[in-house]
RNA sequence: GGGCCGUUAGCUCAGCUGGUAGAGCGACAGACUCUUAAUCUGUUGGUCGGAGGUUCGAUCCCUCCACGGCUCACCA
């Protein structure tokens, strides 16, 4: 599959894209896919779909032999327009509203600015995933003048901008309009009045706050920033951008895409990027989209706590971009990480299905892995299993995966990988799993539960079961054993699974008896029966 | 008002460059004298939103319409 004939039949929009920007493009040594954001919030999980499905197709394109410059750009210099719920002492903070938001201090104290605190959160995850961008700050690029050129070139297209723009708009831009936006030298924020630009460098403003007035040059000056709608177009020429898809708020006509793309063309001589639109991700029982102003958003890091990351790759890679989706906590995730495990069956052929499924299973589950593919199928451990196990170890992951058979060669990497989604499964069972799921299992030296004389006699029957001739059993063997252990007693079997629960485990139901007591294991079990023996 | 997307079995959705439809879940039946949306087997199930058009042939292309949703028109 990792030959060029199985990409170029390959229908997965990773791939098509991918073909489209070598077709659309022509040839290059080296193709620029752009990716970015604004962090005036925290980066939720939505926001990241924008980094993965560049990734995805960055992934594709290297697939082809293609060499790829991946950037995400930071817009840090983006301006602090209101005070997220989410941050502490938020009335401290109103005094930095319109500074920029690199300009504002980190609300909880850990880094250099409130922008770098969100971009760090996001930045720290990334590795895990296997996305590794390169990282542009537009406030360092804008303070050291990289853009001037591009500025000035704005400056000089002012009318044909303003034309574009007002294209779609319902007020028309006034003549003393600037495509540009200047921080006051004097307080910081944005809160500037452009009185004037000389033909050249030079752009003369007012401080609307303290009344002064300023010429800066913009070849020295890092106050002077294109306006959003500008500045996008211009770092696709700057940056010689080929691919950057966009949220579908960009995309509409009118949108800061669609006028983008005439400002490219006519101010700045450039093709516009291959592009596609994304749909927003929402959160299963929450409703509604996530706002990140709000505060109460589900970062990637909360998403990583529960999905393994190729679990997180593929609930992305598998879906179309442009199709919204929920990203959901409940059960749902016991199907996911089935159907992850399956995929991955399907790639490694030990799971039979039809060719085409066969073939876009395995492009999925290639794209899904942090790094190479592994040589052979890994040890799985399904999910719900394992939330079992842990329950069993009382959280000890290693512990969990050395009770499940076959895990006993398995290299480091297969074990580190089991040992993050032990995490999740131990994390999702704290958080996230239902009641019933939930179990705590007893130590052995608790007071005996009153038993009527059958039942007594069924466990104390099931103990010498369990102690005499557990090597004879296997899961089936043993759970008939059970059954006629409770018929000898003239009980029904499902009064001595209820009692055998709640001596196990303190409550009515549990996992599969006979499966579970061979998981537990002879003198684990033997321990908590003493008292009835 | 502009633009985009969707409308396929009860539900959620697949269906590459056109050759009269598939999966999972559900429902129903049976099996397992046990259970973690239990598992297994089988059955059921669709005028592919509507009307035209192109074609030997359209779910797939074109036009129009209906319904649903999103988005832009302020900022980013």
């Amino acid at each position: 599959m990792s030959n060029k004939a199985a990409l170029d039949e390959s229908v997965h929009w990773a791939d098509i894209h991918a073909d489209k920007i070598i077709r659309e493009r022509g040839p290059k040594p080296e193709y620029t896919c752009a990716s970015g954001i604004t962090p005036s919030g925290t980066i939720h999980i939505g926001n990241f779909r924008e980094i993965i499905s560049v990734e995805l197709v960055v992934r594709a394109l290297r697939d082809r032999g293609e060499t790829v410059r991946f950037i995400y750009s930071w817009d840090n210099y983006d301006v602090f327009r209101k005070v997220p719920k989410n941050v502490p002492n938020a009335e401290r903070f109103a005094e930095y509203l319109r500074w920029p938001i690199i300009s504002v201090p980190d609300p909880w104290e850990t880094e250099s600015s409130y922008a770098r605190a969100n971009e760090v959160a996001l930045e720290s995850t990334m590795p895990e995933l296997g996305v590794f961008p390169t990282y542009i700050y537009q406030a360092d690029q804008y303070r050291a003048s990289v853009y001037a050129q591009g500025i000035r070139t704005a400056l000089v297209h002012r009318d044909t901008i303003r034309a574009i723009l007002n294209e779609h708009r319902t007020e028309p831009l006034p003549d003393a309009w600037w495509p540009i936006s200047v921080f006051s030298t004097f307080t910081s924020k944005d809160t500037t009045t452009v009185l004037d630009w000389d033909g050249e460098w030079g752009v003369r403003y007012r401080c609307n706050e303290s009344g002064n007035e300023e010429t800066l040059d913009l070849r020295s000056t890092g106050a002077v920033k294109l306006l959003w709608r500008i500045d996008w177009p211009m770092r696709w020429k700057h940056e010689g951008v080929d691919f950057e898809p966009a949220g579908k708020e960009h995309h509409s006509a009118g949108g800061s895409f669609d006028t983008a793309k005439q400002i490219v063309r006519q101010v700045y001589g450039q093709e516009p990027p291959v592009t596609f639109k994304y749909d927003f991700i929402s959160i299963k029982g929450r409703g509604g989209k996530i706002s990140s102003s709000s505060g109460d958003v589900v970062s990637v890091r909360d998403v990583l706590e529960i999905y393994q990351p190729e679990l997180v790759r593929h609930l992305f890679a598998g879906t179309r971009p442009n199709a919204e989706f929920a990203i959901s906590f409940d059960l749902d995730v016991i199907k996911l990480y089935e159907d992850y495990d399956r995929c991955e069956r399907i790639y490694f052929g030990t799971e039979e299905v039809g060719e085409k499924r066969r073939l876009k299973e395995s492009r999925i589950y290639q794209l899904s892995q942090v790094a190479e593919v592994p040589a052979s199928q890994p040890l799985q451990i399904p999910f719900r299993h394992f939330c079992n196990l842990l329950q069993i170890s009382a959280g000890n992951i290693d512990q969990a995966i050395d009770s499940f058979p076959g895990t006993e060669g398995i290299s480091d990497a297969e074990r580190a990988r089991l040992r993050t989604r032990g995490a999740c499964a131990w994390n999702w069972i704290n958080r996230y799993a239902p009641e019933d799921f939930r179990f705590v299992l007893k130590e052995g030296g608790e007071p005996p539960i009153e038993l009527d004389p059958a039942e007594a006699a069924a466990v104390r029957a099931l103990t010498a079961e369990m102690r005499d001739r557990l090597a004879d059993h296997d899961e089936k063997s043993l759970a008939q054993a059970i059954y006629d252990i409770a018929a000898a007693q003239g009980i029904e079997a499902k009064q001595l699974f209820l009692v055998m629960y709640r001596i196990l485990v303190g409550k009515d139901q549990g996992p599969r008896l006979a499966g579970f007591l061979l998981t537990l294991g002879r003198e684990r079990v033997l321990r908590i029966l003493r008292a009835y023996e």
